[in-house]
DNA sequence: GTTTGTTTATGAGCTA
DNA sequence: TAGCTCATAAACAAAC
């Protein structure tokens, strides 16, 4: 009945573990007890010397008290990392982004805190500078599409299956644990903590993970020593398919956007369109569908277009953005094309070699989070989930021979001052905003990267594309301000009211002459 | 009994 | 349309 749980994804909203040792049941009368305190700024700036203890060099094993505190203060830190929601309201969104990914931030509060499947009815709290907002759709929610799936908070939202494959979730809780290796319930864990869906989906997806873990070459299983407690192995990334990735022996697949979560949705009796609604800008704010955010911000359809195709340019998703395919995408029943991801349990896609008798018959209920099962280690290891994307224990990793990485160049969808210093200290991933993956690059300094954006990769490289992506923006996700050649600071364009028109000629240098030309000409 | 891991099978969408 | 990937479902065994 109660799980314990070793991981707080979203610490900063000040409710911790507390709220996950408590049932689903009890969760929204604690919450109308206990509301989750919106944070602004100082949520991030009080966290610091919490966050500590629970990452990695941190020693001790996160309390259940300390992990609700287990933030990091400095403009370096990547708990907000852990952020990988999409909003539902990408005007708040953009406004909140604004103000900077460590300013002015509705403070999640933790999974279950902001669980709407225990609070139906209660919007979504807006303004969560969520990662898979500027990761997906930075753009496209300020651009022509009517509907923009991807303004769904997954974190917090139990109906929308989150847009990532099983083996992405995978590969995104083993970036997140920042160890070479994870155990299965520590994925598990991972996934229900930063993705609502899971929490309430059919427990089948679980088998869907272990079959990925299994199937998938990508994965590497680590068998655990004898003398090491607690069942099964570890689970890792082959570093021989991350350089795979980089020779694009693999076609980019599409990643249709959203799903909603039948089984909750079923459960709650909740109308598929209630999902869309919440994340239709149409309905939340009608004047932001055409393209443009009122008040917000202002941008002409041939900018929009131009933003379009830098969206898809650095995501390669662009085919998905479909806005009949989007819009039809929200509800359930769309198949597969425009539901995709993840897919969700009990769906119309799949297809039952036996029936056991209607519903699935198994007793077993749904695994929480951070299931108390969970070895020391397990929550040691969840405790370092717990902490946001680690990319100097990843970048270790690759230097430890795991991983590695190119040596130099502008390799950086960010421009490198945004990175911490000790990011600095190691090679950036991407190449004009195209991920170029974390494994070994080619030999004579060929990066994949170096011979333009991939317009084509695939299987591990998506994999590692998408889970970089979802990262990236969570890393460094278009930082409030940065400084130009000249030290001059500029803002986020995705944050302005209005486009700068410097900031679009940035935008289209860093994408290549192409789209900087269009915009030039549109100017 | 539960969890973990493997294997098989099938449907569906996408791309060449 | 074939081949691929992904998701789903299920059976089974081993480990805990």
């Amino acid at each position: 009945m109660l799980s314990m749980s070793c991981v707080d994804p979203w610490p900063e909203g000040s409710i911790g573990l507390e709220e996950e040792v408590v049932t689903a049941a009890a969760q929204a009368e604690e919450l109308d007890q206990n509301p989750s305190p919106t944070q602004s700024g100082p949520a991030w700036s009080s966290s610091a010397q919490d966050i500590a203890p629970c990452c990695p060099g941190g020693g001790t094993a996160p309390s259940s008290i300390s992990s609700s505190l287990c933030l990091d203060d400095s403009l370096t830190s990547l708990q907000w990392l852990q952020e990988f929601s999409i909003v539902s309201a990408p005007h708040v969104a953009l406004s909140s982004h604004h103000q900077g990914p460590l300013v002015g931030i509705d403070a999640p509060s933790s999974p279950l805190a902001g669980d709407p499947a225990t609070t139906i009815g209660t919007p979504l709290t807006p303004g969560k500078p969520t990662a898979a907002s500027f990761y997906r759709a930075p753009l496209p929610c300020l651009v022509t599409h009517g509907h923009c799936p991807d303004e769904v908070d997954y974190k917090s939202n139990p109906h929308v299956k989150p847009p990532y494959s099983y083996a992405t979730l995978i590969c995104m809780a083993m970036q997140a644990s920042q160890k070479a290796k994870i155990t299965l319930s520590c994925i598990y864990s991972w996934i229900t903590d930063n993705f609502c869906y899971f929490r309430h989906a059919d427990p089948t997806w679980q088998n869907s993970i272990r079959h990925n873990l299994s199937l998938n070459k990508c994965f590497i299983k680590v068998p655990r020593q004898k003398d090491e407690p607690g069942k099964g192995g570890f689970w890792k990334i082959d570093p021989q398919y991350a350089e795979r990735l980089l020779s694009g022996a693999y076609k980019k697949r599409r990643m249709p956007p959203v799903r909603i979560n039948p089984a909750l949705q079923a459960r709650l009796r909740l109308p598929a369109t209630s999902t869309a609604a919440t994340s239709d800008p149409a309905t939340s704010d009608p004047t932001t569908s055409g393209g443009g955010l009122p008040g917000v911000l202002s941008v002409s359809p041939e900018s929009q277009l131009l933003l379009q195709e830098f969206e898809e340019a650095t995501t390669g998703l662009g085919r998905t953005r479909d806005p009949h395919l989007t819009e039809a995408a929200v509800l359930w029943g769309t198949g597969r094309g425009v539901s995709g991801g993840v897919g969700g349990a009990g769906g119309p896609r799949g297809r039952k070699r036996k029936q056991l008798g209607g519903a699935r018959t198994s007793s077993k209920a749904p695994r929480r989070s951070s299931s108390p099962l969970l070895s020391t280690e397990e929550q040691r290891e969840l405790g370092a989930l717990k902490g946001s994307f680690d990319w100097d224990a990843l970048l270790d990793s690759a230097l430890n021979g795991e991983l590695s990485l190119d040596e130099g160049g502008p390799l950086s969808p960010i421009p490198p001052h945004h990175h911490d210093q000790r990011h600095d200290d190691h090679q950036e991933l991407a190449v004009h905003g195209t991920h170029i993956g974390l494994g070994p690059l080619q030999a004579g300094g060929g990066t994949a990267a170096s011979d333009g954006p991939r317009g084509v990769v695939g299987g591990v490289g998506d994999l590692e594309e998408e889970t970089y992506l979802a990262t990236a923006f969570l890393q460094d996700p278009w930082p409030e301000e940065e400084e130009v050649d000249g030290g001059a600071t500029r803002v986020d364009f995705l944050c302005s009211s209005t486009v700068n028109i410097e900031q679009l000629f940035d935008l289209g240098d860093s994408l290549g002459g192409d789209i900087s030309s269009k915009i030039e000409s549109l100017l």
